[in-house]
DNA sequence: TGTACATCAGTGAACGCGCGTTCACTGATGTAC
DNA sequence: TGTACATCAGTGAACGCGCGTTCACTGATGTAC
């Protein structure tokens, strides 16, 4: 009987303990989130968290190792909100063309990343400084590019120009500087529009960081709204361009 | 005869005193850049760099009124740095085809920003926190923009396939929102030819961003020469889309 | 040429701050019989 | 149900660090007559 309480007991204690524990964790993290949402990575310590916590600074301690493991957790935070947040517009897209929901997907990361600065610099700006980013923060990293590389599988039609001709003897070495991304296109996508899309990657990320950070300051209209259809406008070239269907 | 001697003296040796200042304040910005090439903007401190250069800390006040200023004194380098090394390749080419400078200066933003990744990510990574960049460094910013906007005014020809057309009525509106930079560049370069050099800028940045950022790791090959080839493919295939000319 | 004075560079101690992390501790909560 | 013990959360003081900046000071260098 008392083995039957114990075990009736033991793991609902424990699992009440462990949800404490769980949930101060994840109190801590959503604290630190909004300090780095609200004054950026700067402003971000292990006591600026405690502080707002209302604990001794010790105390955070007893649920996070380090500053570094901190920082981790936030990074792969940042990452999966982003997931979430761009998974869930495609998702909500529905059915679509290839171009339509890169598109989709260009417009929900900037989203993102105007909502959240602070968290889009931490992941996509200039490394941390003294911070090294552990495996851990690979696997999150990878859910943007993964949704990427299947709307390239789901595109099947030809490349419509095929830009300037890759001299012959050169491909297999751009193949080979392809290597891993390569590896992780189903093979029934030709090079180049693996090399397109990666460029397309690319550009979306320098469109956004370039104004975040501030340089199209002068450069582009102020106006958001303005700003946004110019967004859109580059969304749909670079989709023209690498060649997927708008049908 | 004691004025002449006042008239030629006080003036050398104010000049004297003069240059002795600005050869040590030169000297502070010179060892201020090598702990930031060294070490990166995190290592940077006016404590740091008086150490550095064997002083007292509070001396570095001499001559630079604060560590913003100190920030501001490197952020305007940096730029210039770039700026030099980009225009002096530019120079050396010689006449060329437009894509063939527009190759030229990428490759040669591309490779300062491997050789100083740390200046690179003080001017086009994450704002440094609790800075804010005062108007000195606008123009030394202006420098790379411009020679492309000279670069722009020599293509002449038209382009080539005009992508998806933009509709008539919102012509008027993407002119509005490409504002300033539309202003920046001669009437004789159609609206169209602007937005894809723009849309080619941001994918140059962004390339060298993610390149130096690790974002590129397990994506694309680490071996440098590839790399390198992989990006002038990638430069080729810009400057074909924008139209550029390559005779 | 010589002397009184002004200017300036550079020093070193100090202030006040916030940081990451450790450690011995106090209570509260859960466990075993 | 009651009691002895173990586990754990959280505390607060402390360590050692580096930072930006100020300030009264000491000499050296230049200036004016």
């Amino acid at each position: 009987v008392s083995e039957t309480n114990a075990e009736l007991a033991a793991p609902s204690a424990r699992g009440l303990r462990q949800g404490v524990r769980d949930a101060l964790t994840r109190q801590i993290v959503v604290t630190a989130n909004e300090m780095l949402a609200q004054h950026g990575a700067g402003q971000l310590s292990v006591r600026a968290v405690a502080r707002s916590l209302g604990m001794a600074s010790s105390a955070i301690y007893r649920y996070v190792p380090s500053r570094d493991a901190l920082i981790t957790l936030l990074i792969v935070e940042a990452y999966n909100s982003l997931g979430d947040h761009v998974e869930s517009s495609h998702t909500e897209l529905g059915p679509a063309s290839v171009g339509e929901r890169w598109r989709t997907i260009g417009r929900a990361t900037r989203a993102w990343a105007l909502d959240q600065p602070h968290r889009y610099a931490l992941i996509y700006g200039s490394p941390v400084p003294g911070y090294a980013a552990p495996e851990i923060t690979i696997e999150p990293a990878t859910r943007l590019p993964r949704l990427m590389i299947g709307l390239l599988a789901d595109q099947a039609v030809e490349l419509p120009e095929p830009g300037r001709a890759v001299p012959g003897e050169l491909a297999e070495r751009f193949r080979l500087a392809l290597g891993p991304l390569r590896a992780m296109v189903p093979a029934s996508v030709p090079d180049e529009l693996v090399l397109r899309a990666l460029m397309g990657w690319t550009q979306l990320f320098g469109v956004i960081s370039f104004e975040l950070f501030g340089h199209l300051r002068n450069v582009i209209s102020d106006d958001p709204e303005l700003r946004r259809e110019l967004f859109d406008l580059e969304m749909d070239r670079v989709s023209a361009w690498i060649g997927l269907s708008h049908d």
